[in-house]
RNA sequence: GCGCCAUUGGUGAAGUGGUUAACACGCUAGUUUGUGGCACUAGUAUGCGUGAGUUCGAUUCUCACAUGACGCC
């Protein structure tokens, strides 16, 4: 089936919602943890359930490259090889494509994007309608358009043409995607330009997709351009279709962009943070690498119920990101990935009781209290 | 007892008669947003075993002493 969004409460421009997929339906907004290449890196789907998690990501680049769409499709498609039964996500590889050219001008062509496999150096050519043929293959529940994501800032005039060239590979995308039960989302994008983000959105709206996305964020631009970013990405997008912010964010952007009207986020930053021994809380992030944590006996953070703060003290946590143990980065994934799920349980709650001003108010005054 | 070599930060060590003693680890902080790579950035010895001497200037040269390794009696 394709997924279908339905709008149930709306509180100004926060959305509270639901999106109905091939593997049951989800409430929105939702966090979508990352698993690029098909693992939600050292946790297992199990504990992606226990933390509520509903849709994860999985990368089309990564999954080319190594084992091969063919092969995932031997397995079975990607939710049973993985043994994930929830909904998946595909991003399209052009993320990761556009961060191996070297050229801007001469590796992107009208019919695609020349760069260099980072395993072995082999010269590789990726097409929209090759990565929609490959997305098709891993039978994700959702594919992604293939975009051009450029860098910041960019030249008007580049971002126009980029912009126009996006727009032309949907529409090949589009016309080659025969995967009946994969929904297809497009990408709005423009940089920091408002008429360039409203032809992007309008033009993409015009192709019907499934859902749509606000790409080109979080690429070095500072906050407030971000989040006029999604603004002007967010304006013509019809009601009735998810709304996707794409590797958004923190728990502040998530907030900020749920006050724009998102419905679903991804980021690595959980996972990532937790590896290099950092975790969320309430009041900030924490840093267990700091000599302060060394003795402390409480948990990762007080009142979490993930399994981590249940069962772990901070001392302990400290001693395995100091010494390099494996369980230190998976037990502070599980508590971060829990964190952001548990943020957008609250979100929806604030969004159905009217008071979503309110609770993101005090969620940044909160988090921001001990970080200066 | 004699000979020989060594002694530099928390650790392993590089180095020079003359501005801020290399590098690595550790330690202390910070960074990370559709994960190419999982790491990256910054700080961290007012001092070169101790004492004396030579010199304009010594961690570097000389002498004595201490400590340690090795060899010989």
């Amino acid at each position: 089936m394709k997924v279908k969004y339905t709008l149930l409460h709306n509180d100004k421009k926060a959305r509270y919602g639901t999106i109905a997929t091939n593997y049951g339906t989800y409430e929105t907004p939702m966090f979508m943890p990352v698993g690029t290449r098909a693992t939600v890196k050292s946790l297992s789907p199990e504990e992606l359930k226990d933390m509520n998690c509903g849709i994860i990501l999985a990368n089309t680049y990564h999954l080319w490259l190594r084992p091969g769409e063919d092969i995932v499709a031997h397995c079975g498609g990607l939710h049973k090889f993985m043994n994930w039964d929830g909904p998946i996500l595909t991003d399209c590889g052009g993320f990761q494509v556009f961060s191996l050219i070297k050229n801007k001008e001469k590796d992107i062509t009208e019919e695609g994007v020349h760069f260099k496999s980072h395993i072995d150096g082999k010269d590789m050519f990726l097409t929209p309608e090759l990565s929609i043929q490959i997305q098709n293959k891993l039978d994700s529940d959702i594919a992604m358009s293939f975009d051009e994501c450029p860098p910041y800032p960019v030249t008007y005039d580049y971002m126009k043409q980029s912009v126009e060239r996006t727009l032309r590979w949907a529409a090949r995308g589009k016309a080659v995607h025969s995967n009946e039960n994969q929904s297809l989302f497009g990408i709005v994008q423009g940089g920091e330009f408002e008429d360039l983000r409203e032809y992007s959105c309008k033009e993409t709206v015009k192709m019907d997709f499934d859902g749509y996305s606000i790409g080109g964020t979080s690429v070095g631009e500072d906050k407030p351009t971000m989040y006029k970013m999604i603004e002007y990405g967010v304006k013509y997008l019809p009601e009735d279709k998810v709304r996707y912010l794409m590797g958004v964010g923190d728990p502040i952007d998530i907030l900020e962009g749920v006050e724009r009207g998102i419905d679903i986020f991804d980021c690595v930053l959980p996972t990532r943070i937790a590896r290099h021994g950092q975790a969320f809380t309430r009041t900030g992030k924490i840093n267990f690498n700091n000599a302060q944590y060394k003795e402390d006996l409480g948990p990762v953070e007080e009142g979490c119920d993930c399994y981590t703060c249940r069962n772990y003290s901070r001392a302990y946590v400290r001693h395995l990101i100091t010494t390099d143990e494996m369980l230190g980065g998976r037990l502070l994934s599980i508590h971060n990935i829990r964190f952001l799920v548990k943020l957008v349980e609250e979100i929806r709650e604030a969004i159905k009781n009217d008071n979503f001003d309110e609770y993101k108010k005090s969620f940044i005054e909160k988090y921001n209290s001990k970080n200066k």
